[in-house]
RNA sequence: GUGGAUAUAGCUCAGUCGGUUAGAGCGCUGGAUUGUGGUUCCAGAGGUCGCGGGUUCGAAUCCCGUUAUCCACCCCA
């Protein structure tokens, strides 16, 4: 049988996962400092949840088996965490406090046609508030700064959240009287006003029954970066502009969070989720990477458990696109994975026949005091041995034959530096333990 | 899901008009160097030319199908 690769279901070699992996820590390191708990859903959801959030039809992997097992119920894989999480809180709301504040990273499945940087299985990096019954908008605020926070400790180019509000263009709808679920398709034709040009858009808008003064005013507003432009824009189309101070006091906030201004700027395009989003909406760009498209991306929804009934959940909630994220540093050279394995330093074995107990007992001092530890066990020379450490990335070698068993001195050499030094065990585990290469970076972030 | 481009050694790629035994660099293995890696020098291994079928005296090269990758849509992280 031939082995082969399946589309969309990337794969890394040892140094990209424990690169990657270094990412989820820090992620989920940021993520603990603002409080949110752990959760982890299980990957299979029964199908009618997973259609709970809208045509996602086509995209969901359903499963054949799980379907045989129960009742003839169908199953799926979940598509996103955000699902899984409205079904978890109505389920177990009774144990659950109030705000609930969670994370979860796990993979999630979407059957779309794989890309650069779109994978059919990939990594979310979910967090999200829910309340009961209702939900202070404070969180719409803190959420775009948690993201920062993220990023600002991966240490990634300039991110930028654009940030925009569902509200505003209810406001839009309303005074224009347009159908709240045709701003959908407004706002998708709106936004490839840069790729086919403002001819192209009225000409589509038109076919498609909007007025002439509601696009131009629509036109004037995705062209506004700033809160004061847009307010003008609406004022003078006769638009209600009490949304858009809500989104302003909502960047305030976010401010006083300590989200720079620099990192956090109204966009009015963003068409995303319009149909379940119900207030704030988020997209994160890193800057200079725009093409990658958004690696982080949420907003506020107040009614993602209506379909389960009984009370009101609202939640606010933003994920990381990891995978993509991942795939974009990579690709663009902004990441280097250091190396293959996490040990920090390597037991060689000059004289297996007579110390082979010794330098196990090594080995296990050096974990017992935190080093992560690898013993050669192959039959080359020490030149091969430390080659062999230098090709892992494991950035020293401990190195022990008859005279330093002899005299309990041992050598401890530093690869990069090509520098040996003599001590006691106790010695060169105190050394391993303040060098930097015990805590080191399992890969190199160039920019910033 | 729709349309298009690409696929040669582990990696990056050359391969003329269809013509004998498909090449290079890097990497890998062995040696110079049996207690010290990276440099250097020498030698060597490694290919169903993505896969399947077709045209032809003859196919890496042309045709069809298929799978993977990339691009544009759709949609999204």
């Amino acid at each position: 049988m031939r082995v082969k690769p399946i589309s969309g279901f990337p794969e890394h070699l040892p140094a990209d996962c424990l690169a990657e992996q270094e990412l989820i820590r820090q992620i989920r390191t940021q993520y603990e400092l603002y409080g949110f708990s752990p959760l982890e859903t299980c990957a299979v959801e029964r199908m009618d949840v997973l259609l709970s959030k809208g045509d996602m039809g086509r995209q969901i992997y359903g499963l054949t088996r799980a379907a045989e097992d129960d009742s003839s119920t169908d199953m799926g894989l979940h598509f996103d965490l955000t699902v899984p999480l409205a079904r978890y809180v109505v389920q177990n709301a009774g144990q659950l406090v109030f705000p609930f504040r969670r994370y979860q990273i796990q993979k999630v499945w979407r059957g779309e046609r794989a890309q650069k940087g779109r994978f059919k299985e990939f990594y979310q990096c979910d967090i999200d508030i829910v309340g009961r019954q209702s939900l202070d908008p404070i969180y719409e605020a803190e959420v775009p700064a948690i993201i920062d926070s993220v990023f600002s400790a991966l240490k990634l180019p300039q991110h930028i959240i654009h940030v925009s509000d569902r509200r505003i263009w209810d406001d839009f709808a309303a005074t224009f009287d347009i159908a709240a679920d045709r701003l959908p398709a407004l706002l998708g034709i709106l936004d490839k006003t840069h790729k086919v040009g403002v001819e192209k858009v009225r000409e589509e808008l038109s076919q498609l029954g909007f007025g002439e003064q509601p696009v131009t005013v629509a036109m004037n507003l995705i062209a506004c970066h700033d809160i004061a432009s847009a307010s003008a824009v609406l004022s003078e189309a006769g638009v209600p502009t009490t949304s858009l101070e809500l989104l302003s006091e909502t960047i305030e906030n976010a401010n006083r969070f300590g989200c720079p201004a620099s990192a956090i700027r109204p966009d009015f395009s963003i068409a995303r989720g319009l149909d379940y989003y119900t207030g704030t909406v988020y997209e994160t760009f890193i800057d200079g990477y725009l093409k990658w498209g958004s690696v982080c991306s949420g907003g506020r929804y107040d009614n993602l458990t209506e379909i389960f009934g009984g009370q009101k959940f609202p939640g606010v909630g933003i994920s990381i696109g990891l995978s993509r994220l991942f795939s974009l540093l990579k690709q663009e050279d902004l990441i280097q994975s250091e190396a293959s394995s996490p040990a920090v330093v390597l037991v060689t074995m000059l004289d297996k026949n007579n110390y082979f107990d010794q330098y196990l007992n090594l080995a296990r001092e050096l974990r017992g005091a935190g080093i992560p530890t690898e013993v050669y066990f192959g039959k080359k020379g020490l030149g091969d041995q430390i080659s062999v450490a230098d090709k892992r990335g494991i950035p020293f070698a401990l190195i022990a034959g008859e005279t330093e068993f002899a005299n309990q001195q041992f050598k401890l050499k530093d690869l990069a530096k090509s520098e040996e030094c003599t001590g006691s065990l106790a010695e060169l585990i105190s050394q391993l333990q303040t060098h930097a290469a015990t805590n080191r970076a399992r890969f190199v972030l160039s920019g910033k």
